[in-house]
DNA sequence: TCTGGGGTCCTAGGACCC
DNA sequence: TCTGGGGTCCTAGGACCC
């Protein structure tokens, strides 16, 4: 049977979030910036209409925002998360093959439904609103690419009213001629400015490109997205997220950081979050790798990483600030206003398939209980469990000035009715 | 003054082995 | 004088994704 793939989206995903529990914000252009408020990362359409680019520095359309009465917010993650799996759980009634591709993403395998799909596709977007009052567009293709460019004209045509099913459409090759090739899913900036300094500007042009010149120049990958293009199904749906290779945490400061024990302080603090998503998925760290930097944007940028080995596979918080603070002694340089440090974890393995080590002299099984009852016991606290390293003004920490209340998962932040 | 965070895959080139 | 060839593994860096 021939695949036939859906991809779901929501529309404006953090916006639509800030909108679901604050009505008001219907119809008026809405905002929600990154870390430290720093950059636009999502935009309601009106917010898109003025302007607003995404990714831009939030001081770069401060006028804009303020001369229009933009809504802004600062990121919510606990919000986005639990919307994300409330969306995801209601997709999963409507199709039993999904793959969650992203935080406002996912692919559904729609083979053998006998039905129209377009219509299907109306109703996954009738009761996902219903369910979750999240608005999503629905783009259906023989692959994964051409769902995506269907998704992607769904959005911005009035006409199909949120869902386009392009499997047996007669008017796919316009459909590719209007899609410039940089908006091909795998064609980013790089790929698209060598595509078209040879002439290749379209989806279309791409699809029916020499195929031995694209692996020459693009190398499996552009391979496979010409095959997308053509109906060949390269990327398969992936029901089981795969196994992670690298765990990474960081954040830039909520302003420069001088000293050296408030470097401590904050790579203490990722760290410490570093063991507890390697102990959500009950895995342990062979390699430590912990950089810090000064801002990107000045002439004497000091950048500087330092890697750790362990001798047995790790998840122990403890261990991994201790190393962590050892590797601030070898990257500090006195003079540098830091703004950014993190904390990468490789070399992952399953827990349960630690390789001991023959001198090894931490009681293992200790530190292991402590960390499960630490992490008990934060599941159940509001505000967690702190470990000293982390400091306790921590006035590094980035800023959120703007965020909204966390409504489903805080019991003093849910919605008040009036 | 102010510029995010967390990932994956692929490739080329070096190290090393027989 | 003359200095092979083929294979694997690892790593860093590039490119891309949301």
């Amino acid at each position: 049977m021939k695949e036939i793939f859906a991809l779901v989206d929501c529309n404006n995903f953090y916006a639509s979030c800030e909108r679901v529990f604050s009505p008001k914000l219907e119809g008026r252009p809405v905002v929600v910036l990154s870390n430290n408020d720093g950059c636009v990362v999502a935009r309601s359409n009106e917010a898109k209409a003025l302007g607003i680019g995404m990714g831009v520095p939030a001081f770069e359309v401060e006028d804009v925002m303020r001369k229009n009465g933009v809504e802004v917010f600062s990121s919510n993650y606990a919000l986005y998360a639990d919307m994300s799996s409330r969306v995801m759980e209601t997709l999963l009634t409507l199709a039993p093959d999904i793959e969650i591709y992203s935080i406002d993403e996912a692919f559904l395998n729609l083979a053998g439904f006998n039905c129209s799909l377009t219509d299907y596709g109306r109703k996954i977007r009738r009761i996902v609103k219903q369910w979750t009052g999240m608005p999503v567009t629905v783009g259906i293709g023989r692959t994964k690419t051409l769902a995506k460019i269907a998704n992607r004209v769904a959005k911005k045509s009035a006409r199909v009213n949120g869902v386009l099913d392009l499997t047996d459409y007669s008017c796919l090759d316009t459909v590719l001629t209007g899609t410039p090739v940089e908006k091909v899913w795998t064609v980013g900036i790089k790929t698209a400015l060598k595509l078209k300094s040879a002439g290749i500007k379209t989806a279309l042009a791409l699809r029916d490109a020499d195929i031995s010149w694209v692996r020459q120049k693009f190398g499996v990958v552009g391979i496979r997205t010409v095959y997308e293009l053509r109906g060949i199904s390269c990327y398969l749906l992936e029901q089981n997220p795969p196994v992670k290779k690298s765990i990474t945490v960081s954040r830039m400061f909520g302003r420069p950081v001088e000293s050296i024990e408030e470097l401590k302080e904050a790579i203490a603090s990722y760290a410490s979050r570093a063991g507890e998503k390697l102990r959500e998925h009950s895995l342990a760290a062979g390699v430590m790798t912990v950089y810090v930097t000064t801002s990107r944007f000045i002439k004497n940028r000091y950048f500087n990483s330092h890697t750790v080995e362990f001798a047995v596979a790790t998840s122990d918080t403890i261990e991994l600030i201790r190393n962590a603070c050892r590797c601030i002694d070898r990257l500090y340089r006195k003079g540098c206003a830091f703004k950014k440090c993190g904390i990468i974890l490789n070399g992952l393995v399953s827990e349960n398939q630690i390789q001991k080590g023959l001198f090894d002299n931490i009681y293992r099984l200790k530190s292991q209980r402590l960390m499960q009852a630490v992490d008990a016991i934060n599941i159940r606290l509001n505000s967690p469990l702190q470990w000293a390293a982390e400091g306790l003004g921590q006035s590094w920490k980035v800023r959120f000035k703007r965020r909204s209340n966390r409504y489903t998962t805080c019991w003093d932040e849910l919605p008040e009715v009036a």
